[in-house]
DNA sequence: ATTTAGATTTAATTTGCGTTTAATTGGTGC
DNA sequence: GCACCAATTAAACGCAAATTAAATCTAAAT
């Protein structure tokens, strides 16, 4: 877990420094706002942390011109000025959070916990796509659900790639079978039946929460819930 | 954009509600923690917001509660309790933002932005059709009415999109029958009187106000009032 | 080339739900 | 009350989907 601390005083940057490190996170220190904005430009932190008060362009206006390049690595912003209207100024400029001095590290800590526990798991991480508990690693081209590996065939992850990709869509047979099977679909085959019920046998037997689901008359549909 | 907020000061909550939907946002409400979980269970909220004490299940309780059910809704716990260890506890306890009262209204509302930009740039905007509070998700297949969701056959759901699409325009039986049964109709049969039927127990019944209607004589339309 | 295991497809069977028909009840205007 | 039209219900039917097994294809190994 990587984060960048952007601050100009020494004193309280290697202590930040020093109380993220006893953390188990890897910290990059900039000294001013054009040092910050090349690392961020170089590097994709997990979460970055801005002084407002630094040199050579200032906390508002490196978050502003991260937000561009990086929209979505979290953006903290730990400073001083600490009334409301400076709190809005700063979330307008693209923060995700707010910590005004002198704050308790402890509370640094938690908040930098928040913002990086949504950051990665969201939707489609570079190489991989979730859908619940299920995630579908692209580069393995196998699956994982409740954190046990599952292997698949070609078709089959083909199959579940294009649920997935559509998730809380439903895929009417002729869809799928165009995209999967790259056929015309006029044949009487039930190709796009078998499979489902293999991706079935595979995904949802062992679970009480199912995730692919059929509308009758209509398709096949993979959501959570 | 819709938001859950949990608590048990109807002044304070009116105060909230009425602050948010003048920003455009829509607000459910839940005086104890209880009926946030069963609210929270329902729907797919953008933001939720919990006061820690309130009856029935605190604050933070309902936030592990529903973690474990809704793992990417963001959740605010807004409250009274201010030292570093309160908040704290309350990101452990999987919540995403934590704002002490008293608190300016304009912060509030800058945090909720923060929270929901994230998710709202990546949650495919899914095509739908309203009429008054009733909505047919295209994507889905299913209805939602008064935040509460329908399950439609193939069949139904044929029809209901038909008349959504023309809403507040007459259509009459051979009209449907065309479109959705692709009959000529001369057959004397009754199958639109019948899903109509279908849809109005799924959809009118619960409802004071009731969507479809009858032109006698003329055919089936759908409006509000 | 042959073998073999696994993947893919076809085919057949079963099941239950969705659809349709048909008959009855309810309502409104003449 | 009668005629007409719509609403409602229940029962019969048909079809879509699930499932299984068997047949065919593919590709790797020898």
């Amino acid at each position: 877990m990587r984060i960048l601390l952007v601050e100009d005083e020494p004193k309280v940057s290697s202590f930040i420094k020093q109380g993220l490190e006893e953390n188990k996170y890897d910290v990059d220190i900039a000294y001013d706002g054009a040092m910050g904005y090349e690392l961020a430009k170089r590097t994709d932190y997990d979460l970055m942390i801005y002084d407002i008060i630094i040199p050579n362009m200032n906390g508002l206006e490196l978050c502003k011109a991260v937000r561009e390049i990086k929209p979505n690595s979290p953006i903290l912003l730990l400073t001083a000025l600490g009334t409301t209207d400076d709190k809005v100024t700063g979330f307008d400029a693209g923060a995700d959070d707010y910590l005004v001095k002198p704050f308790e590290f402890k509370e640094l800590l938690a908040r930098i916990k928040a913002l990086t526990k949504r950051g990665s798991g969201i939707v489609e991480t570079s190489n991989s796509i979730k859908v619940g508990d299920l995630e579908l690693n692209l580069d393995r081209k196998n699956a994982k659900r409740a954190n046990k590996s599952i292997e698949l065939t070609a078709k089959e992850f083909a199959l579940l790639e294009l649920l997935m990709r559509n998730k809380g869509k439903v895929l009417s047979r002729t869809q799928i079978a165009e995209k999967v099977w790259e056929v015309n679909f006029d044949t009487g085959t039930n190709v796009v039946d078998v499979y489902v019920n293999f991706l079935r046998k595979k995904i949802d037997k062992d679970h009480e929460k199912k995730l692919i689901h059929t509308q009758i008359g209509m398709g096949y549909i993979i959501r959570e819930d």
